[in-house]
DNA sequence: GAAAAACTATACTGTGAGTATAGTTTTTAA
DNA sequence: TTAAAAACTATACTCACAGTATAGTTTTTC
């Protein structure tokens, strides 16, 4: 795929997402989108099979853009601290940094998005839906095992759970950000989840 | 309204609720919910002005089971506790336990469904869903303020925010279980949320 | 300059929303 | 008991638009 091809499908792409995200997906006309994205419905087809297959290529730059998110977090708070504990606590506070700079809301989560329209989509869909939650899981909670190695939390934890929390945090955030029209709602769960782990494995 | 139309509302709302959850608001059909209730056109919209009328009416519906829902776990938590925040600790124990329970998973909260749906509804509905938000806030603050009367807690705390993680965690933790489709899940992240109450205001 | 890529133009089919209207049964109230 | 109001059924029509398909055209690439 050329430069011009990459460059129609990400816009068609970008344009698609910020309408499901207000309308959902299956209130999003294929007309809509190919309007807003100057291109002809059969440019459309030309990139994707349907509407499942957009969904389908929606998801995977979603988690992938998230993946990358994700890690460049962690690896700053790496470089800032030797400490896994610390680490996290970082890690959490240039996230929450990050969500507080929204100026307006998150724009929100297309995985809690399908969520609610599951039955919407083809199976490949809903797979990589699981696929993506459980790679944010496992990037959590790699973290949180290096922190139980050396710190034994105050009360007993399964990681895969606390884990898991962050996610909620953040969906169940975003879903009351947008409903409250408050950007900071966001950024103060990621905190109070900071607070968490601050008293489950910290000494204070 | 004679019981007879009553019960007819109330079994198109039902219908349309479980469809809701399963495909959106937009993605669901008129014709598909009279179809599953029995009914016919003109008898839905004889008690229903039209789409966004349905969603005022399940919206309302919803919030005023919840609300009573959560009262009541609170009044059993009073009678068993007098200690301001023992009753918040079996209120949530006892809100773990409803919705481990659930043999599949929680059906879903209609006002996260909505939101990623926002541009679907009228201004009224969007108010209904903030208002809602709103009521949850306040009743997990108004224990709160209750339990910081008595226990300062370890880390600074805004009450309002830690009242909305509770939402968070149960909206989030719907979204995960539904994902992972994995019941537990749900109650799992009402555990974490009372363990960090433990750990806020407890003396362990 | 030929083939492949990246589109445009157009047309077709089905479905759902919302409305309208006329008639029927059931409930309520006087 | 009966009249009227409530709670429907049955039918049908319009309009918009989603989703798909296909044939043709321009642009890029090699």
């Amino acid at each position: 795929m050329g430069d011009k091809a990459s460059n129609t499908r990400q816009r068609i792409m970008s344009t698609a997402e910020k309408i499901i995200l207000q309308k959902g997906f299956a209130g999003t006309s294929i007309d809509e989108v190919i309007q807003q994205s100057h291109i002809t419905k059969g440019g459309f087809f030309y990139h994707f099979k349907g509407k499942n297959d957009l969904a389908l290529g929606l998801l995977k730059r979603y988690l992938d853009a998230d993946d990358v998110f994700f890690n460049e977090l962690f690896a700053r708070a790496r470089e800032l601290t030797e400490d896994p504990l610390q680490q996290m606590l970082v890690f959490l506070k240039l996230l929450a940094e990050a969500m507080a700079e929204l100026k307006v809301h998150h724009p929100g989560c297309l995985v809690a998005a399908f969520t609610y329209e599951s039955q919407q989509f083809d199976d490949d869909v809903i797979q990589m839906m699981k696929d993506g939650t459980l790679s944010w899981r496992q990037l959590f909670s790699e973290q949180l095992r290096l922190v139980e190695e050396k710190y034994p939390p105050r009360l007993e934890t399964d990681i895969n759970d606390l884990a898991d929390m962050l996610s909620s945090c953040l969906e169940g955030g975003i879903i009351l950000s947008r409903i409250l029209k408050s950007p900071e709602a966001l950024s103060k769960q990621v905190i109070h989840y900071r607070n968490y782990l601050r008293l489950l494995y910290g000494n204070e």
